[in-house]
DNA sequence: CTAAACTTTCAAAATATTTTGAAAGTTTAG
DNA sequence: CTAAACTTTCAAAATATTTTGAAAGTTTAG
């Protein structure tokens, strides 16, 4: 495989990864082009590389950097903005972590815990009960794991990765 | 908050939590009426219940059986068939995760490492290679988590759970 | 075997999401 | 201040996804 059927090889899944868990491809695919490019790019490199408009280009640049996965770059001398991604793989799992924590998984937390206190005057209510919370133990777990992953070191996320292996 | 109004906050919390991750609106919110249904429930009453169309009903219970949430069943002296779902969630949790795992990141595995082999020629493909394996790394401690979580009790599920409180 | 009672399929319609590109906005060199 | 060089916005168009419902298929009571 040449390089070159390499990159786009590596784009396509990896936004086809990032659709099947609820990000969007050009999003994902915007990325994964700033994370193997050895340096900042241009706006008018991305386009012409993924073949997307000025418009798309603009707004998912924003959408990334509103995730924390790039940073804006002004050359000395170019009027051009310049972006580049965050290399350290462990670190943009912990960023996507947080952020998928704060915007999906907290909210969620709060809403069972609120379900979890209607009367269960009925059967239907109380097996509602019974189901609102387990869920909320789930979910507090999924919360629990992802919050364990924003706030370990890079050598703790090493050390489980390979004891899940033993 | 009355029951009816809870269940109905919960069947819509739930589908925009699956949606954001990358599960269909349909699917989840029928998995929810059921998980919260004392009885199994034959179609009509589904359809009834989240007026959807019997095509939409038929397709989408036939997706969650595929994923192992729910299953058939047939009343003695009825024709209908009758669905309920797995109601211990962490069973729930476990079956997704299996799911997910051998769908989507056991694919993404194998490319990502198939794609640590070309030749480091040039320093685009180089810096490709160091990204690739940082991510092939990320997504193998994904991938073992998630099989953890398959082979995991529910015993040492609660456990990892309390653990990160302390 | 027949026909009633059900379920499934799938093309077309409806809806939701994404993308475009021109116009408006912003920044800075001179 | 002006105008060139850029970026952002957003309505309309394109595309993708989901839903419908009628027709076809299947099952079983009799």
């Amino acid at each position: 495989m040449t390089f070159e059927e390499a990159k786009d090889t590596f784009i396509h899944t990896w936004g086809t990864l990032a659709t099947q868990w609820g990000i969007s491809r050009s999003m994902a695919q915007l990325h994964a082009l700033l994370l193997i490019s050895p340096n900042p790019m241009s706006t008018e490199e991305i386009m012409e590389q993924l073949q997307i408009s000025r418009g798309n280009a603009s707004m998912t640049l924003r959408d990334l950097m509103d995730w924390g996965l790039i940073s804006k770059q002004l050359k000395p001398g170019e009027r051009k903005e310049f972006f580049w991604a965050e290399k350290d793989i462990w670190k943009v799992a912990r960023q996507v972590a947080k952020e998928r924590r704060r915007r999906e998984i907290t909210p969620v937390v709060e809403v069972l815990n609120e379900l979890k206190n209607i009367p269960t005057d009925t059967p239907e209510a109380q097996e509602f009960q019974r189901v609102m919370t387990g869920l909320s133990n789930v979910v507090g777990f999924a919360d629990n794991t992802l919050n364990a992953v924003i706030k370990a070191e890079e050598n703790w996320l090493m050390s489980q990765f390979l004891k899940v292996f033993r």
